[in-house]
DNA sequence: ATAGCCTTGAGC
DNA sequence: GCTCAAGGCTAT
């Protein structure tokens, strides 16, 4: 089993780490965004070069079998020992309670808090299988980072605000840990125990293998949340491998999973046409019973990209961040044509940010001209105009079925039009508006296949390797759009959806995106900053979609030749256009982080909220959600 | 940067 | 009030 863990943990991917979040549910509401200290360690160019080495954690959060908490795996002498005798999962010092999710020593706690709060970026020199230990902890933070995630211990935990005191929402989590604990400990009494308990379980952490004890194996907090779910039957990534192989071009009909489908192609609605998916996909109906599959725990990847830039990014101190998880699409509706781009700062909005207004973009004197790469990078992109309408009327059928969300977001007017749904009668809406975000995910991943399969060098990679990547990127890649939207549309505290709706901060916090919100809005004022045009942003997404580091790739030579052409072109470009801007190119890049990070958190809160009962019928997204943490 | 010890403060 | 996990402080 830990074998299994293992082995799937190397391989499943890597990049370099960094640090996550801090959010979730923290309260944020203290006063706001106020971090100052923002040291940042992120990679020196210098050690860019072991940066890229890769890791992985994705499947790590998730525990291979194990779902019913009667089947726990087996442990040894030595889970037991850490059960009984209480050592860190990590580094085997004592515990000293429950720190982020799990017990912990008092120096892992530390350290991980440090880790998040101050966005630490390590790198391993080694192959990144590091002995966490007492003695040699110190050793690689990389390792001893990721062996934190993979243990179980949640981002989430440590405070955006960094409020002091109080109790957060693992609090019962921990109560029912201790009384499994105790628990075992008490059969222990009675029976000598030999090896397997009922219930190892417990918020131990999983255990990696390392020093001298075995481990654990635990089921991360998650599952003891979610213990008589059944498992879910992942199945086999039919959707997306369907959605790949198809050959280009057809105009089916399409497919599954939203609710409603309407007319063809043009009409929008569900997910482009794509007729092999009308075989395999249940066509799904529509959102509505509520099946409660757990799905496992896990989550997060790796973080930190990897598109090494091979310059040095100084990073000025940026402030700080929050999340949130709505991921729609749409390309930059207004500048992602190619003839409207303008490098002066296409996409400026005015809005209410408070970073130093940039100053007036100038058109350069000499008018450089966009690269024809650049350009090719264009054609790509998908209309706009269409994904818009697409998603649009998913909205309009999701709403179809929760009036009083309808009636909340549309007070206004009848349709389509914006609307403003701030708090108000939320209550009832909030779990509609979860599940509307949902379906603007799932659709949106549809059209995001579809721009892949056409993109620039991406189109030439074979299905198996177009599948890794976007099983990769997938959710970094909506919030990057998702953000990109923020930048051009939000002109308030609200967020914009593809759809033109717009959520307010009382809706998002009541569904647990608060601070995902926040997170979301400091990427936004910081690109504002920078002045994101839509060039710089079709090659923002094309690093994250081709990452080098994603392993097992079968022509890893390509996707990184890619790559280094993409880097590249920015670079020439940020350089030629922007050379008012500071280090446009390195600043750029450094967002790239935090747009992991954010969509990690997403994924998580996607996660959870499927284990814990909610309904997701977005098959695709659903899918993609597996894929990951499988 | 680390890690031991101290202060906070929502929830019980 | 008491808990105890989360943040803060500071000598190494
Ligand atoms: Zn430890
Ligand atoms: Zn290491």
């Amino acid at each position: 089993m830990i074998e299994a863990l293992e082995a799937s943990r190397d391989r499943e991917r890597s990049l370099p780490m960094s640090p996550l979040a801090m959010c979730g549910n923290s309260f944020v509401g203290k006063n706001g965004p106020e971090c100052h200290q923002v040291s940042r360690p992120e990679c020196h160019p210098s050690s860019r070069a072991s940066c890229d080495n890769t890791d992985t954690v994705l499947s790590q959060f998730q525990h291979p079998g194990a779902s019913s908490m009667n089947e726990l795996p087996a442990f040894g002498r030595g889970d037991f020992k850490h059960l009984i005798e209480e050592l860190c999962p990590v580094c085997g010092d004592k515990v000293s309670g429950y720190h982020y999710g799990l017990q912990t020593c008092e120096s892992c706690k530390g350290f991980f808090k440090r880790t998040v709060q101050n966005r630490k970026v390590y790198s391993c020199v080694e192959n990144q299988e590091c002995i966490i230990d007492k003695t040699q902890r110190k050793r690689c933070p990389y390792c001893r980072f990721q062996k934190c995630l993979v243990v179980g211990m949640k981002l989430e935990a440590v405070r955006a605000d960094r409020m002091r005191g109080g109790r957060n929402k693992f609090g019962p989590m921990y109560k029912r840990d201790r009384a499994l604990r105790q628990q075992v400990r008490r059969q222990q009494q009675h029976h000598q125990l030999y090896e397997h308990l009922p219930c190892d379980s417990g918020l131990g952490g999983i255990h990696t293998p390392h020093h001298d004890t075995p481990t654990i194996a635990d089921l991360s907090s998650v599952d003891l949340l979610a213990i008589d779910s059944t498992p879910p039957d992942i199945k086999p990534d039919i959707n997306l491998l369907n959605l790949m192989s198809v050959s280009a071009m057809e105009g089916g009909s399409l497919t599954a999973q939203s609710p409603h489908c309407s007319s063809g192609p043009s009409s929008g609605l569900v997910p482009p046409p794509y007729s092999s998916v009308q075989h395999n996909q249940t066509t799904s109906d529509d959102m509505s019973s509520l099946m409660s599959s757990s799905l496992h725990s896990s989550h997060k990847a790796p973080l930190q990209p990897t598109y090494h830039p091979r310059l040095d990014m100084s990073m000025p101190p940026d402030t700080h961040m929050s999340p949130i998880h709505t991921f729609s699409n749409c390309g930059p509706c207004i500048d992602t044509l190619p003839h409207k781009l303008l490098p002066g700062g296409a996409m400026h909005l005015p809005g209410t940010m408070t970073y130093p207004s940039t100053p007036t973009s100038v058109i350069p004197k000499q008018v450089p001209q966009v690269s024809q790469f650049i350009k090719d990078l264009h054609k790509c992109e998908p209309n706009s105009c269409e994904v818009q309408h697409k998603l649009m009327s998913v909205t309009e059928t999701a709403l179809q079925c929760h009036c009083g969300l309808a009636a909340m977001l549309r007070h206004n007017t009848g349709h389509q039009g914006p609307l403003m749904m701030h708090n108000g009668q939320m209550e009832n809406n909030s779990r509609a508006l979860f599940q509307l975000l949902a379906d603007i995910c799932d659709q949106s991943l549809f059209i995001l296949v579809e721009w892949a399969r056409g993109a620039c060098f991406f189109s030439e990679l074979k299905v198996e390797d177009q599948m890794k990547l976007l099983q990769n990127c997938w959710s970094e890649l909506l919030i990057l759009e998702f953000i990109n939207r923020q930048i051009s549309q939000s002109d308030g505290d609200d967020l914009v959806l593809v759809t033109g709706d717009k959520v307010g901060k009382d809706m998002l916090t009541k569904i647990g995106l608060g601070d995902m919100k926040t997170r979301i809005q400091e990427v936004v004022k910081k690109l504002r900053y920078l002045q994101l045009d839509s060039n710089e942003y079709v090659c923002l997404r094309y690093l994250i979609l081709l990452n080098q580091d994603i392993c097992g790739l079968l022509n890893r030579h390509l996707v990184h030749e890619a790559q280094e052409k993409v880097n590249t072109a920015l670079m020439e470009y940020c350089t030629a256009f922007y050379s008012q801007v500071h280090d446009k190119f390195g600043e750029l890049l450094m967002q790239l982080p935090e747009i992991r990070l954010i969509s990690m958190m997403a994924e998580d809160y996607l996660n959870s909220r499927h284990i814990s009962g909610d309904v997701l019928e977005n098959t695709l997204l659903i899918e993609m959600l597996h894929s990951k943490h499988k």
